[in-house]
DNA sequence: CGGTTTTGACCAGCGC
DNA sequence: GCGCTGGTCAAAACCG
């Protein structure tokens, strides 16, 4: 966190077999828990900010959705997604990826512009989208989609 | 000059 | 079907 600003050094605490499952840097991020479409089970975040970076007391419930049907489900790739709420002044959050932004959406029931962001590491299929939330702006929810098939590097 | 953002068009799913 | 909504494409602008 020091000379390029945001890298906190502290670790979730729990699981890091999840973390590598979803392919994301240790101590980037914490979770609150899992958010659904409406956002309705939005849990808010409690504790210390740093930075642009949550630093949660402890990691939420991280639910994974997967298709509903396997029927077609072969060569696999799931659709994993979670999404988290920080506080953040700022839209654009360096979790430890490169991403190509693809899209910008106003969504109905929101002032907010949704941005669509792709992962640059050829063949990774993961995305991410980003809008601040409607109720409280100065919360920014990322949701990702997908696994990285990568190590982060940056 | 190359990669990224911007932005409107395009497309697909869904509810009426 | 039709129109609304959300997600993606792609061409041009933009920027280091």
């Amino acid at each position: 966190m020091s000379s390029n600003g945001f890298r906190p050094q502290h670790s979730l605490g729990s699981d890091h077999a999840d973390q590598f499952k979803f392919g994301f840097p240790e101590a980037y991020f914490t979770f609150d828990g899992w958010l659904h479409d409406d956002y309705t089970e939005a849990t808010t975040i409690s504790g210390p900010i740093e930075n642009h970076y949550h630093q949660a007391p402890g990691v939420g419930s991280l639910d994974i959705q997967e298709p509903d049907d396997s029927r077609e489900s072969e060569t696999t790739e799931f659709k994993e997604r979670y999404a988290f709420k920080t506080k953040s002044a700022v839209d654009i959050l360096d979790d430890g990826y490169r991403w190509r932004k693809y899209g910008k959406k106003m969504v109905k029931n929101s002032p907010n512009p949704r941005n669509y962001y792709k992962c640059l590491f050829e063949g990774c299929p993961v995305k991410k989208r980003v809008e601040r939330d409607k109720e409280d702006p100065r919360y920014v929810i990322t949701t990702y989609e997908g696994t990285h098939n990568h190590q982060s590097i940056s």
